[in-house]
This record gives structure tokens, sequence and C-alpha cells, in this order.
DNA sequence: TATGAATGAGCTTTCATTCAT
DNA sequence: CATGAATGAAAGCTCATTCAT
């Protein structure tokens, strides 16, 4: 699924506002199919099968985090700024659209098919690799305290990260996103930093 | 749903087994009452509904847990070590019926329903609650730092234990979840702890 | 079904309650059951099915009627005092047990089970009969009027009666039967009577 | 439901012929399409809900029943003439299609769901209507006795024509409906008349 | 006389998907 | 690129009835 067609991406937008109305119970193909106006057999012309939209939802908005990430963390600047960076990334990503959330952070949903399930792993261990290098890197350069290993840091830094857009998703989208976390950032840089 | 009778408490237990190894699409009646060894209408002798199943699944373990966090957060213990009892309280729960893990920190899997979704809306605020009120406590006491506000130590403290939960639950509860999540406390206890 | 237990009484009191609140669809054995205050198998002590029960319905109620009709007709009152007694005992039946009117004229809701529909059809035959008679013997004392066939008047007295009848249940008995009837009698004796 | 495609007016057709020949309670999805030759999905092609099909029984037998009735009213003709056209067109109607009896008069079955029984009742009311008018315009014009009330009159109209129509259904269509119902015209009219 | 537990058969409906056009 | 028609499988649930106690 290199390149998405205009319809392609039609459908895979509109299946994540599904998800985020209604979870992925309400995914389905005539839910889809009557709310981007075609019929149901018309969406088997542009995905093989239901996973395969699935699938596509986690490939398109997980490879672009992934994307996202590897560029911030081969950056030049310092490790806690990389960090930063990472959480606004996450928060002008979700504030602008915020049924992803609904997708993101919710490994539990794909857990039916195989394919799904291997697919959230790996995108779950790419991640963890990313960050956990910049914590290192943080640790070598003084940045970062030490006393606390980098597996234990990036759990904090992530979990922190994930409840709050959880929590913003449970509310409605209620609250600011970007500044409660960005104040969410300052009470973690404050914790993790050297000093 | 005061008391459960042996088949009310078989049915709910091996509702969470499917749960924990399906999702909750997994969760049919069918699969149910194959599981337990009855057919299907039996189910409905012992709840009136799939729904009331699911009700009684998050008013039963979540009750326990409330009631556990509460028994701990009136004891007289320093607000560190309160916090920590409840750090193990969970670890301890999960590596008992790591099945849990799929339904205690899933909120999304519950939003179907009103019903569902307002019962798990509830258990989030109280459990909030009753963490944030430790938490200040502990700064009142010079325990806790002070410098970061009780919100955000509540989001770290839940949301790092959160994902460490999940991590376990992807990895197919591979690793030692009790080992883990003591290093995990230590770490935190660093982190807040004034000094 | 010769004599009926009190608890079978109760029974088909409650059946005819039920049939005329909701239709027959609406009488189950569990609904039945739960008005009566006894459990489902508690039913099936006093009856052996629910077929049964209808049976005993029809059986009871068009059995009363029948008797009644022939104590009428066997009287010694003029052909036209007969068919007003049969009116009037028709409304003071159905006022003092407007529930029945689900079920006296209603043929075709017995029609599923060949035992059912064979005893409406009897019962109406029967009906027939004895009102057929006491018209035949008004023509002979010329009291009625021989120039339209004892079918033809039949028809007529029987079925503006089951019209009125079925109008005031589709009301909700909203209006008095008795008064209502009285005047269609009145109507109807015009109609029929020799002059 | 403006108008009906092929296979729509085919699923009506069925549906009343079961009704016809087994009542509501044989009306069931599974019935239906086996005897149409689709699977019980297929029928959710054509129809919304079962609740659906029946509305739609409703609304076209008796929508052609008030046109006709209307255009008979509506016409030019003595008022007696135009009672005689209305029975003929039943009996005509029956004759062609002697499954509609199990649904025209049946208001009881449709009662379980208010939006059936809101139809039927209001089917009713029309029909009673326009006889009505017609009524009291034969006793305006002197056709039709005017010793007897509007109401009374067409209590006795209607009844006996739908008491007909009952027994020859009851009767398995055995007698010939038309020739029953032409007599049966002769002698309504006979007690009508003025004179 | 009653019940709690259970069941086979059946209900209406929804699902992802296919195929001829 | 799209559709109307169809389907096998399965969903949640209700039914009348049985049986051990």
């Amino acid at each position: 699924m290199e390149h998405l067609t205009d319809r392609q991406a039609q459908i895979i937008a509109e299946s994540v506002n599904i998800i985020s109305e209604q979870g992925i119970q309400g995914l389905t193909i005539k839910n889809l199919s009557k709310r981007i106006g075609i019929s149901e057999p018309a969406i088997y012309r542009h995905f093989e099968s239901k996973i395969d939209i699935l699938l596509t939802i986690l490939n398109t908005f997980h490879q672009d985090k992934k994307l996202a990430l590897t560029r911030i963390a081969t950056g030049s600047l310092p490790a806690l700024a990389k960090l930063e960076e990472i959480y606004f990334h996450h928060f002008q990503t979700f504030t602008g659209n915020p049924a992803l959330t609904a997708v993101i952070f919710s490994e539990e949903i794909f857990k039916n098919e195989a394919r799904l399930s291997e697919k959230v792993l790996s995108i779950m261990t790419t991640n963890q690799q990313i960050i956990g290098d910049i914590l290192k890197n943080g640790q070598d350069t003084n940045e970062i305290r030490d006393d606390i290993s980098v597996q234990q840091l990036s759990l904090i830094i992530q979990g922190s990260l994930r409840l709050l857009v959880t929590q913003w998703r449970l509310a409605g989208f209620s609250f600011n996103l970007e500044e409660n976390g960005t104040e969410l950032w300052i009470s973690v840089k404050k914790l993790i930093s050297k000093d």
C-alpha cells in the first residue's frame, strides 16, 4: 500500500472517524460505504478486505509517526529538546485530528487478527527503540539523569503522554490538549533532567 | 448484582478469559456457553443480557479495586508507602489473574453502550480522586515534591503503571510483572520524592 | 377439562388478560408465570401445554356462551325478545370482562393449530344454529320479516354485533358498550321486525 | 414506499399468502425467503425489517381500497348504487385474491407494534367516514331510511359484509363469495331502503 | 405442589464478501 | 469505477418444554 488514491485516502479517513465515534464495532462496510456515499461492493474496488483497511490505517498513520520520530531523533538538537519535540508532535497531530486517538493508542482494538496485532507490536517496538536511543544519548551527554534506567524513563515519559491523551479522548476532547500537554512536558522535564 | 452464584461467577470468569484471549469481539454468547459447557439459552438464566455480563465484570472487579485503594488510602502509612502499596496491589492482582488486564485498562472497549461507558468513566474518576488525595497529603507532609502539581504527578504515576501492564499483556505475560513493577516503583519513587 | 381448579382458573383468566393487552404473541409461558407469580414449570403442573391452555379458554368461555344461548333459545319468550336477550347477554358479558373480546371474536388468532381452529369452527356453527332456529321461529310466528332468508338475517344480526364489539375494543373500551349496544338493538329490531 | 420493485411485490404477495395459510405467526423471514427461493438476508435488501413488510402490506392494499371507495363515493350514482358498488368491489377483490381476507379484516393481528395498529386504526376510520358520507347523502335524497342513524346503518352494512367474508375464509373459500355476496346485498338493500 | 437449571429449535437481524452487469 | 442482488455464517435472544430435586 505504497501510495493511496484519493478514494482510498477517503476510505481511510472515514474509517478513522467511525472508529472514533462508535468504536471498532461501529466500523462495518455498510456504515463506511453509506458515509462515503458509494455502494458496499465499491469499497472492495479499493481495498481487498476490511482487514486490509485496518492494516492500511495502522501503516499510514504509524508510518507517519515513525518518520516524524526518526526525523526528530536524527536531528542535532539536545536530547531534552528532541523529547519535547516528540511530545509536541503528538499533541499537534491529535489536536488536528482527534479521531486518531481512537486508533493510535488502542492496541487492544486490533487483537482479533494475527496480521493486525503483529503490526501493532512492531510499531510499538520501533517507537520504544527511538525514544530509548534519545534517552541514552541524553544520559551520555549529562542532560538526563542516569540513576534511572532508560527503560524506566521511557515507560514514564510515554505512559504519562498516553494517559493524558486517553483522558482527553474520554473527556470528549473538551480540554485543550496542547496546553495541558505543555504543562505535562514541563513536569516531565523537571523529573528527568539531571539536577 | 449483590452476590454472584457459582454459575454467575463462572460466567464472569470465563468472559474475562475470552476477552483476554480474543478481545471483546470474541466474547459471544456462543463462545461463552461452549466454554462453560452449557447451551446458549442457559446463559440467559443467569444474566439478563450480554451487556449485563459486561456490566457485572466492570462492577465486580472495579469494585474490588476501589475497595482495596480506599483501604490503602485511609490507612496510617506515609504517602509514599501508600502509593507503593497501590502499585504492588495492582501487580499482584494482575499476576494472579492476567486476563484482567484486558479489561481493567481498556476503556475503549466499552464505548458502544452508554451504560458501560458511564460505568467506566465513573471508575476512572474515583481512582483519580483517591490517588490525588494521597499525593496531596504527601506534599503536605513534605514527602512528595510540590514543585509539580498533583494532577501531573498522578498522570505520571498512573500512566507509567498502565503502560507497563499493557506491555506485559502485549508480550503475552512473558516477563515477571511483579519484578518489573518493583523496579518501576523504585524509579517512580526516586522521581517524586522530595529531595 | 371438566372442572377447573383455582389455579387453573387463575391461569385461564390471566391468559385472557394477556391476550387482551398484548395479543396472542404476548401470551408466553414466561409472561404468564411472571404475572401469576409462580415459576414457568409450575404452569405445566396445571396444563399439559400452551395449546391446552388456549383450548381451555375456548372451551370455558364459549361453552358458557353456548349454555346461555341455549337457555335463552329454549325459553318461552317471543323470538325478538330472545334475540334481544342474546344481544344484552353479550354486552353484559363483555362489559364485565372486556379482555374476553380479544378472544371471543378473534377466530384468526387460533389458526396455527388444527385442534384450535376445529374448535373455533364448531363453536361458530353452534351459535349460528341457535340464532338461526330463533329467527326461523320468529318468521313462523310472524314476528320477523320473511322476505329475507334466515341466513341473511343471521349474518346481519351477528355481523353488526361483532363489529360494534370490535370497535369498542379498538377504541380501548372507551365508550359505554351497553348503551351503544342497546341503540344498536333498537335499530336492528326495527329492520328485522315484520311491518 | 411509493413504487414496489418486482421483488418487493413478490415478497408482499408471498407474505399475504403465508399469513392466509398459517396466520401471522407463520410469517417468519425464514418461511418467506424459502418460499421465494432466496436466502433470509436477501429479504433485507428489499425491506428494512419485518415490520416494514407488514406496513407495506397494509399500505398497499388498504391504499387501493381507499382509492376505490373514494372513486365510488365521489361518483354521480345514487347512494344505494354506490353502496352496491362498494359491496361488489370487496367481493371481487377477495375472490381474486382470497389470501387478502386474512389481512384486511384482521385488526387484532397487528396490535403488537404501535406503528402497525396506528395504521390499522386510521384505515378503519377512513372507511367509516366514506361509507358514512354516502349514507347521509342517501338519507338526504330520500333513498335510505332515516329512522335509523347513519352510525347504526354503517355498523349493519359493514358488519354483515365482514362476517360473510370471515365465514367464507373460515370455510376455506369453499362457497362462491360473489354469489353469496350478491344475495347479502339484496337483503341489506331491502332493509335500508326507504319504504 | 413447586422450583432452578437446562435445552433444541427457532426468531430477527447484521456481517463481510461475491458476482453478474 | 460502480452497483443491485445475493449469500453463508453468525450474532443476541426467546420460545415451549423437560427433568432432577
